[in-house]
Formats: structure tokens, C-alpha cells, sequence
DNA sequence: AAAAGATTGTTGTTGACGACAACAATTGAT
DNA sequence: ATCAATTGTTGTCGTCAACAACAATCTTTT
């Protein structure tokens, strides 16, 4: 299947000996002005989640590329983060407080545990749950992704503004 | 590999039968309390980006509902919309404007065109590319799309207020 | 105490999505 | 005429959300 084109590249090719050097003129201009940025978005100039994509889209690969050297992505640092600040909760708990699932968790706290950042620790009073703690290198490790995590979120400000990046935070409060 | 645990689980269950009935009160309570809602999120609270995530999350779980009928997903609603407004454009212009890949948008197109949403004309003057172009069926399931996206968009004016949901498309049009 | 129901962690699958890398056909420039 | 760039396409890889099933364990009911 390499070829190229359903229906109409083929059906052209038979009549591309006949065809001609047309005003290329018009076109390469033509061309090349509608893929510049003149295009309308109409409606979704008025829709909020457009604009949310974009923008999530943005900070992720900012956060992605400003954390390159540690390697770490934003879900692994809103996970160490809340396990940071709330030492021994369970599996269940963090993911519910996230809004991430149990099952996506899984692999999330494998990766880490991996990396010597988290321990699944045995609870003491419910056998089928863990308690999820940071190693001690974990820890001293968060606080470098905090550093850089805040360099990434200062790019966020010379992006946007810091008045309009706090609030943005405010406006959204409601849904972290 | 049905087992369910890797380590603990098992040394557990040699000291499974030494067990108490512990204080079941202390657990259950501060276990549900915890899963409850007094987790601390930390530096999260700062971050903009995570704010974003969990917005972006609600957004398109409520338009991807508010749309279920028509079985219409954000990405494919964005792809008609620039299509509708812009006919004649190339994949190439689509791709760009919304800052999807091309290679993804040979998805998107195919599906919409097996609806009979969107037609890829051969272009008259680029023999590489595709003039995009709604069908009359496209023409007619896009206003009613628009219908329902303007419900969703009433839907987010709810829940953060129509005031902020206009701050906020003020403050991220430099991604739109 | 035993049975029934709920919860927790786990595994697996599905599909949307972004990022990349190749490729053939075609165009544009040298 | 030749060579670089563009366009649509195919493929792969990894992230992510959504489900569904399951074993182990806890909770509740009887």
C-alpha cells in the first residue's frame, strides 16, 4: 500500500501529459498567504475549551522540555508532589484527589518506584492498600523538580502575564 | 499472572493468621476522611498547568457528552468548523491553523469524509493537495453542531461564571 | 460465624492524541 | 535537467483517559 492516493491522483495522472504550466504566480502566492495566518476560526474563536487545548498544549511541552534534565512529566510531579505533602496515603486517595485512575496509577507509582523516588509501603490497618511515602532520595529529589517546576512556571508568566497567570489560577480554583 | 501483588502482599499472608480485629473505627474513619477532600496539593496550587489539566478535562468530557448525538469529538468539531470557514483549504493550512499534526489529520479527514461531512477535491492548481470543502450534508450537520457546542459553551459559563469564562478567552488569545 | 456486597490494587484492552520518521508524487528553484 | 522543498500518506511509539475484569481483602448483613 504505497501508494499514494485514493481516487483522484490516479484519475489526474492519466490526464497530466495535457496539462499545462498554469499562473503559477497565483498559486504559490495564493498558497502561501492562506497558510500563513489569515485563516478565520469562526466559531471557536467563542469556545473556551479551543483555547484550553492550546494553551494546555503549550504548558506541557514547556514543563516537558524545562524538566528534560530530570526527566520527569507533569503527572509524575503532581503525584510525588501530593505524596510529598501527604505522606502514607493510599493509592485510591491520590488518585481520586488527582482525578487520575487507579488503574493509570499503577504504572505511574511503578515508574517511580523504579527510580528509587517512592515506596509502597504496607499499610498497617488495611491489608489490601499501601502507603505511599517518598524515599529519601525521592525527596531531595522533589525539591529540585519544585525549583525547576517553578522556572517552568515563570515562562508561564513572561507567556501570558503574571496578573493574568494568577488570575487564571483564581478563576479556576474550583477544579483543583 | 493473576497475582495481585508483587512483594508485601505475600510476606503479609504468613502473618495473615495472627492477625486482630484492630480498632476498625480509627481505620475506616480517617481512611475515608483521607479519600475524602483534605488532601493538601502543595506547590500544585501554584501551577497554572495543573489548574489547566483538570479544566481541559472537564471541558472536553462535557462537550464530548453535550455532542454525544452526534457523535462529534472537539478535534473533528475544530477541523469542520475551519473547513466551513475557510473552504478550498489545504490539509497542509488545516493542519497549521489548528496545530494538529498532518499525518493526524489524514484520520480526521477520513472519517469525515465517510460521514459525508468533508470532500478532498483535487486541487486545480497544487496537484500535491486537496482543496477541503463541507458536503451540503457537512453544511447542514455543522449548524447543528454549533448549536450544541454554543449549549456546552453555557454549560462552562455555569460552572465558572460567564464573566470568567470571557476573562479567560481574553487572557488566552494568543494561543487561539 | 457465614454469606453477600463493597473497596483496593492490578492487568488488560480500546481509542484519542501528539511526536517522529519514512515515503511517493509533485512542485519550485538552480 | 537536476536537486531541494512541500504535500499527503503510512507507520510506529509513547502518553493518556475510559472500561472491564479479577484476586485479595474489608465491611455489612443476616
Amino acid at each position: 500500500m504505497a501508494t499514494r492516493q485514493k481516487t483522484s491522483r490516479k484519475a489526474a495522472g492519466t490526464a497530466a501529459a495535457i496539462r499545462r504550466p498554469r499562473a503559477r504566480a497565483a498559486n504559490s502566492r495564493a498558497q502561501s498567504a492562506y497558510a500563513g495566518d489569515d485563516i478565520g476560526l469562526d466559531a471557536l474563536i467563542g469556545h473556551a475549551g479551543y483555547a484550553v487545548r492550546r494553551f494546555q498544549l503549550w504548558i506541557f511541552q514547556d514543563f516537558v522540555k524545562t524538566l528534560a534534565t530530570v526527566d520527569i512529566r507533569p503527572t509524575q510531579y503532581s503525584v510525588m508532589t501530593v505524596i510529598g505533602a501527604n505522606p502514607g496515603l493510599s493509592q485510591m486517595a491520590v488518585a481520586k484527589r488527582l482525578g487520575i485512575e487507579r488503574a493509570r496509577l499503577v504504572h505511574l507509582l511503578d515508574s517511580l518506584e523504579e527510580r528509587d523516588f517512592v515506596s509502597r509501603i504496607p499499610s498497617a490497618t488495611d491489608r489490601r492498600s499501601h502507603a505511599l511515602h517518598l524515599t529519601s532520595r525521592g525527596k531531595t529529589a522533589l525539591a529540585q523538580f519544585k525549583r525547576l517546576a517553578a522556572e517552568h512556571e515563570r515562562h508561564v508568566a513572561e507567556k501570558i502575564g503574571n496578573e493574568n497567570r494568577e488570575r487564571l489560577l483564581q478563576i479556576l480554583t474550583c477544579f483543583t
